[in-house]
DNA sequence: TCACTTCCGTTGTAAAAACAACCGATTAAC
DNA sequence: GTTAATCGGTTGTTTTTACAACGGAAGTGA
């Protein structure tokens, strides 16, 4: 399976660059050992570290599978760390073959994909609400609906929360306060529970 | 290639409901004809439109690829419209003639996933941001590194930009015309450029 | 038990955004 | 050409958030 896919290894020293941006990439990465930092770097030459990609996650695939190409990120390794490259068209086409193998790749990559959109397109859902207030009845919506009750726990502390919503910790403490004091919501350290009162929204 | 994928086709009358939330989903949905709207509901019944699905646009695929199945969303015909719904089992299996339509079709469905992964992540990159001036500078890097220069124009008005940043008109033009007035950047209409001077940021 | 740390709620202040309202310029419609 | 509508900038007020600082509660380890 390793030789349809082309693929290739590599190994690469810390703070090196295992793609630049500017770049046009036609392979997906794949962290076999190590991790890599995904970096933007802005206008005004500043560089941001948004994502970290550990051992057996992907990276760039979106690009490579978009066929867009071009990264407008770099990929540096966070320390010593070996990368295995997987050519794209080898990948989506079938091989002669046919193989099985193959076909399980294509529904794991889709799925993948798939799984992302759903996780960003949620997260926008709440994120895009200007308040603090609503930002977290947003997300307090959602979690009931995934839990399928008004009651339940969350996977964050306040401050994996806020950096969730994009808010301060101390703000959200403070709105989670009054939602509580205006019987809004309930809740004890990450458990949860929507009230039904309070209708004044 | 209708027949491989076990396509068929079903209208509904304006409100009708194409999917409801909950609903275990394994077809994607095709607007064929009309427009559907894509509505989420929270957890004290308020009723948001977060999407309309135009003609020949696709919906539900994200969940169907993913695996998820359970919809968080409900689909409402917004009016009289036909739909195509498709297999997803059928669509992500080779079919046994191996016809080429089939190969090309995920290559299709796979990019369209893959694009629309890269659309989120932009945007969430700018919208996570604290500020409307960290929103605003954010999004113009962006489209500067788009276009390859730091003069270019925007696809935006500034409702529509005020819109996508999720902030207010007003405070985004306050905050452009400050940020003019600082020498940061320069603009007329859509037309932006960002300037070199004011490293104090 | 006692120090030490982490997490979280609270408070006060300063900064920023939302909101509403207004106005001038540009465009479109008649 | 006049009217109407839209768009964008501005201003003032209110609301909300960010930020910093503090303190209590709970947990950890010596």
């Amino acid at each position: 399976m390793i030789k349809c896919l082309g693929a290739r290894e590599k190994t690469y020293g810390k703070g090196n660059s295992v793609y630049d941006a500017g770049d046009f990439v036609r392979e997906i990465g794949v962290v076999l050992d190590g991790r890599v930092h995904i970096v933007r770097d802005d206008a005004w030459g500043n560089r941001n570290i948004i994502a970290e990609i550990g051992e057996g996650e992907m990276f760039a695939e979106a690009f490579v599978c978009g066929g867009v190409g071009v990264l407008p990120v770099s990929v540096v390794a966070a320390c010593d760390c070996k990368i295995m490259f997987a050519d794209f068209q080898r990948v989506i086409t079938q091989c002669g073959s046919a193989c099985v193998f193959h076909s399980l790749l294509i529904r794991n990559i889709v799925g993948i994909l798939a799984r992302k959109n759903i996780m960003l397109q949620g997260k926008m859902e709440h994120i895009t609400k200007r308040t603090t207030r609503e930002k977290l009845l947003s997300y307090l919506s959602e979690q009931s609906r995934l839990h399928g009750s008004r009651e339940f726990g969350v996977p964050f502390d306040r401050q994996g929360l806020a950096d969730y919503l994009s808010v301060e910790r101390s703000a959200l403490s403070a709105e989670m306060s009054r939602l509580k004091l205006e019987g809004v919501i309930n809740y004890r350290k990450n458990h949860f529970e929507l009230l039904f009162d309070s209708l004044a929204e």
